[in-house]
DNA sequence: GTATTTGCAAAGTTTTTGCACGTGG
DNA sequence: CCACGTGCAAAAACTTTGCAAATAC
């Protein structure tokens, strides 16, 4: 595999992107760095990059990609519909979902792609409505 | 709100269908019964009886939008990576995980939207890998 | 009657692909 | 050197939008 300068760059954008970012915002961003950037290579840059386990995906509150260098350890993610906010779900936080499933039918949950999904505790104060009232996405 | 023919396929038809289906699958379906159907009319109607609480969407493996009638109680979804096998996850199964979170972090979780992602017990049994070595979607 | 829906066609967005050229090792 | 990677441009897949005509109520 060869290092080249674009896939430096790419690892680099990713790495100092705290939070997770679709392809094409890596794109813009590399963009602003090397205006040269091209969205095929930093598409088929991540999918190396996650092939040989330097990056990870998960999904966002839209569905889309969301990418982040791999981090030491696995951890999963919450999504507030009514703000917004994300936040990382580590190992110790996800471990009863993960024994309900494991004990329950044997499936082994994969924390990375992990997506929760509800109110935070913010929202759920300014009562800004129950899930029925929840925004599509 | 105008109950048309069009609405009604669309609902009839999802209603059929077991499972989850995506927009454009929706498009399909209703075509081999009304070939007149027009992927506007889908997406446009899918939108307005989501806002009217007869539908609910959550999302497939690949993050796509994937809609299903809304049913009586909500439920989550499991999906294996090994198979592509889906099942829903009821409130009784997501109940540790629903407690772990608003317990944690005061954080209401939204069942529909939940999305548990890994391997079931066949596939953890065929050894088809440890999550390192799992598909990118 | 008239405000809501539809159908059409076109545009939009994001991601992927083919291919000739460039370059890292 | 030459296999791997890049840039370009075009395609692909899916979804959304504007607008005139149709229609539910």
């Amino acid at each position: 595999m060869r290092w080249t300068p674009q896939r430096r760059l790419i690892l680099e954008v990713l790495d100092r992107t705290d939070g997770h970012v679709t392809g094409s915002d890596l794109v813009e961003r590399c963009r602003t760095i090397d205006p040269g950037t091209t969205p095929s290579t930093v598409y088929r840059t991540l999918r190396v990059l996650e092939d040989v386990g330097l990056v990870r995906h998960a999904h966002g509150l839209d569905g889309r990609e969301e990418f982040h260098v791999r981090p030491l350890a696995e951890h999963g993610h919450l999504h507030c519909v009514g703000c917004g906010s994300s936040w990382e779900i580590g190992s110790d936080e996800a471990a009863a979902t993960i024994d309900a499933f494991r004990g329950g039918r044997g499936f082994e949950v994969d924390l990375s792609h992990l997506t929760v999904v509800g109110r935070c505790r913010a929202c759920v104060a300014d009562g800004s409505g129950s899930i029925a009232a929840e925004p599509r996405d």
